[in-house]
DNA sequence: ATTTTGACTTTATAACTAAAAAAGTCAGAA
DNA sequence: TTCTGACTTTTTTAGTTATAAAGTCAAAAT
C-alpha cells in the first residue's frame, strides 16, 4: 500500500499546486502557500518532490494529460480529417486560455533543460504523431494526398504555435486578451483550411 | 538648398546610426558615439532629430526602405507566383539576419505606438499587398485559385512571421544561431509549398 | 538665417546594500 | 514511513547612491 498513498499525496500537491499556478503564476506562489492550502507543512512537500521546481514540471506533466486526454477524445469522434484538424483548434484554444499562467516558457527557457526538455519534445512529438495519424487516415480513406504525413504535422503543429506567439508577440506570461485569442483562433482555422486544401491536391 | 543639404545630413545621421545599431544593438548605442562617428556634436543631432527614439524610428524606416527595394525587385523578376514566393524567402532571412539587432520589437511594445505602429502598419500593409499582388497575378495566369488574395496573404504572412517567432521563441534582441535561422528557412520553404498547393485546388 | 557647439540640467541606468521573503534542510516526533 | 517545527541558505525586493546617457540652450560659427 506504501506506493499508492505515496502516489496519490502526490497528486494531492500536483492538483493543490495546479490550483495555484494557473491563477497566480508559478513565479507567484509559495511553497508554503500551497502547504496552507493542504493543511500540511512545507516541509512534506520536500518529502515528495525534491524541489519546485520538480513539482512544477509534475503540474506541466499533468496539464499536458489533460490537454492530451481532451484531443485524442476530439480526434477519435470526427468523422472526417477535415474536421479531426479543425476540431482541434478549440481544444487547444482552450487549454491555451486555461494554462496561459502556467509559465511553460519560463520553464523552458530556464536551463535545467537537463530533464524538462526531454519531457516536452516528447509532448511535441506526441502532438505531432497525434496529427500524422489524422493526416495517415485521411489519406487512407483518399481525403488527403501526401507522401510525408510525419513532416506536415511537424509542419502544421509548428505553423500553429508560430500563429499563436506571432499575436500575443512576447510575454506569454502575462494576460492576452479575450480578443487576441479570438483572433489566433481565426488565423489558425484558416491556416488549417489552406493546409487541407493543399492536402488535396 | 536648405532642404537639401538638410535631408541629406539627416540622410547621413541615419546612416551612422544604423551602423551602430546593427551592430551593438540601439539601446547599446549611444548619441554620443553617433556624433563622434560623424564628427559632429551630439547637440548636433539633436537639431536633426528630436530625440533618439525618432532616430530609431528612421533607422527603421530605413531598412524597411532597403526591404522593400530588394523584396520587390525579386517578385518583380520571378517568371511565376510560386518563384515569386520562394524567391521571397532567402530575401527576408538574409534581412533578418542583417537587422536582427535594429531592436524592431522593443520599439514596438514601447508604448510610443503613437506615431510608430502606424509605420509598421503600413509596412506589413505595403508586404501583404505585395504578397497579394503576386496570388492575383499567379491568379491571372490560372497558376492558382482562390477568390480572396488578400486575406491568403495575409495569413501567409502572418504564418511566415510566426514560424521565426516559434522558432527563435525568445527575445529576438540576443543572437541567433545559424543552425537556427537555416531551420527557420527550411519551415518557410515547406510551408510556402504547402500554401501554393492549396491555392492550386 | 541656419547650423553647430560646449556647457549645462534632467532623466534613466547600473551597482550596491539591507531587509524581507521564499526556498530548501534536518533532527526528531507521530 | 510519513510528517513537522525550527532552522539555514538562497533569492527577491526595495531603497540608495553613483554614473552614464538623454536632452536643452544660449551663444558662436558659418
Amino acid at each position: 500500500m506504501h506506493t499508492e498513498n505515496r502516489d496519490e499525496m502526490r497528486e494531492r500537491i500536483i492538483e493543490a499546486a495546479l490550483k495555484r499556478f494557473t491563477h497566480y503564476g508559478a513565479s507567484k506562489t509559495t511553497m508554503n502557500e500551497i502547504a496552507d492550502d493542504m493543511h500540511c507543512s512545507k516541509a512534506s512537500l520536500y518529502y515528495y518532490f525534491p524541489d519546485k521546481h520538480a513539482l512544477h514540471l509534475a503540474v506541466l506533466e499533468k496539464a499536458g494529460e489533460m490537454y492530451f486526454q481532451e484531443i485524442e477524445q476530439s480526434a477519435a469522434t470526427a468523422a472526417t480529417a477535415q474536421d479531426a484538424l479543425l476540431d482541434m483548434i478549440p481544444v487547444r484554444h482552450n487549454f491555451a486560455r486555461r494554462f496561459c499562467r502556467l509559465e511553460l516558457f519560463k520553464v523552458l527557457k530556464d536551463k535545467q533543460l537537463l530533464h524538462s526538455d526531454e519531457t516536452f519534445r516528447l509532448a511535441r512529438e506526441k502532438e505531432t504523431a497525434l496529427v500524422a495519424g489524422i493526416i495517415r487516415k485521411g489519406v487512407a480513406t483518399g481525403e488527403l494526398v501526401t507522401d510525408n504525413p510525419d513532416q506536415i504535422a511537424a509542419l502544421y503543429i509548428q505553423s500553429m504555435i508560430g500563429l499563436r506567439l506571432s499575436l500575443s508577440a512576447r510575454e506569454l506570461t502575462d494576460d492576452i486578451s479575450e480578443e487576441e485569442f479570438e483572433l489566433v483562433r481565426q488565423w489558425q482555422v484558416q491556416l488549417a483550411d489552406i493546409f487541407i486544401k493543399g492536402l488535396k491536391s
